[in-house]
DNA sequence: AGCGATCAGATTGTCAGATAATCTAACGAG
DNA sequence: CTCGTTAGATTATCTGACAATCTGATCGCT
């Protein structure tokens, strides 16, 4: 199996043998990996170093324990990769209009495949339309702010695509403090907005519910300057 | 500052809260975080704790420790996070289709901006022109996926819009290996796609340059299937 | 006064030994 | 046959300790 350690440190390098391990074996997600106290000892180190080792490879995915069972291998999924992209310099250092215009690109990127889903499945815009309705029934900050994320967060879901989904909840928690200097009578116009969106996408107009849905976004733009 | 620990996996609640302490303070690269035993302290729990935490953080850049000295705040290199993920992509859990479709939202929206900046600053068009001829004389698949690479990121970079470079850098890693299995024939149509979508994009046609774009994404839509 | 060497203190890196928590399979009772 | 209990296996977490590395202060020499 594998052979004893030379350099670095310890527990980077359980974690380099580990990685040639699985692919040396072809192994799959699911397939199991040596117990920890087989590691040590195949390593020579202590157990505690082997659990550094897998602890950074299970934060990524690549690697599960399980109490009582023991290690396998993982998988590594990109909505969890993408949520630690928030420690990306770009994200953290992140101009204000640019977190905009990206989530003009992603929000109205993805109408085209939340009209086909809805053309086959009538929960999407009912799900949409109860979110505005809530929204509209509502009554303080708090509430507003979190049914908004609520409807930009299920119109991504309702494309399907679970990168961007990932994306703009990253790029929601940039956009957090922004969304709390909106005032009341700008919530009202949202609202109006979402209702907007849904009637357009409910008809199948891409390209109106995209230019509404833009408006929407950039009326953002003049009080984050 | 911290509170102490609630519930959970003990280690992935102070990871959390590590992350959080950062994003409260608003910490940067290089600023200095809790010693291991403070945090130990402040948590309630041992030290070893604290480390699987850290190491699981260190292991994505997040946090780095020195010896003698402390833990400091690092940052996401996606590189770093590209080899880590890149070592075995049988492990990667990402829908192959939603990879193309988010990859044609992202690379065809930003390319109003692109335009934009093209007509004020010349070295952009110089620079994709110049990586389009180096892919037409390119030689080997190896040298084909590091420039289609280079293509597509310099044109998200082109837009201005660094959060969805990012994004763009995290997709590519999912897709690396489709790119593997470009068949020579492909690759050269991918070279007159290139060019194409350099000429669009400096005549201003965006729609143009957007239907090139998304075909030359969705080429592989078929073989990866 | 400036420079280099040494040392003390601080902190991370790793270990040994131990108990707690969780899972799974086997066995026994109804 | 089903359900409950138990034993064994393995991960989760802890205490206590020493090793390795870094930094700043101090001292000695030129």
């Amino acid at each position: 199996m594998m052979k004893a350690l030379p350099r670095t440190k310890i527990r980077d390098q359980a974690a380099e043998r580990i990685k040639e391990h699985i692919v040396a074996r072809k192994l799959l997600p699911g397939d199991r990996l040596p117990t920890e106290t087989e590691l040590a000892e195949t390593f020579g180190i202590s157990r505690l170093s082997v659990r550094e080792a897998t602890k950074a490879l299970e934060f990524l995915g690549i690697v599960r324990a399980k109490t009582g069972v023991g290690l396998t291998v993982g998988q590594i999924e990109l909505p969890r990769v993408a949520e630690h992209l928030g420690f990306h310099p770009a994200l953290h250092c992140a101009d204000p209009q640019q977190l905009i215009d990206s989530r003009v690109i992603i929000e109205t990127g993805v109408l085209s495949h939340v009209t086909r889903r809805m053309a086959d499945d009538d929960s999407i815009r009912k799900k949409l339309q109860k979110l505005v309705d809530q929204f509209r029934s509502a009554r303080d900050l708090k509430t507003w702010i979190e049914l908004d994320i609520e409807f930009h967060r299920t119109l991504l879901e309702s494309s399907g695509l679970t990168p961007l989904v990932a994306f703009g909840d990253l790029l929601r928690i940039f956009f957090q403090r922004f969304r709390e200097s909106v005032k009341k009578a700008e919530w009202k116009v949202g609202i109006d907005s979402h209702q907007c969106i849904v009637d357009h996408l409910a008809a199948g107009d891409v390209a109106q519910a995209a230019a509404e849905l833009r408006t929407h976004i950039e009326s953002h733009r003049e009080r984050i300057r």
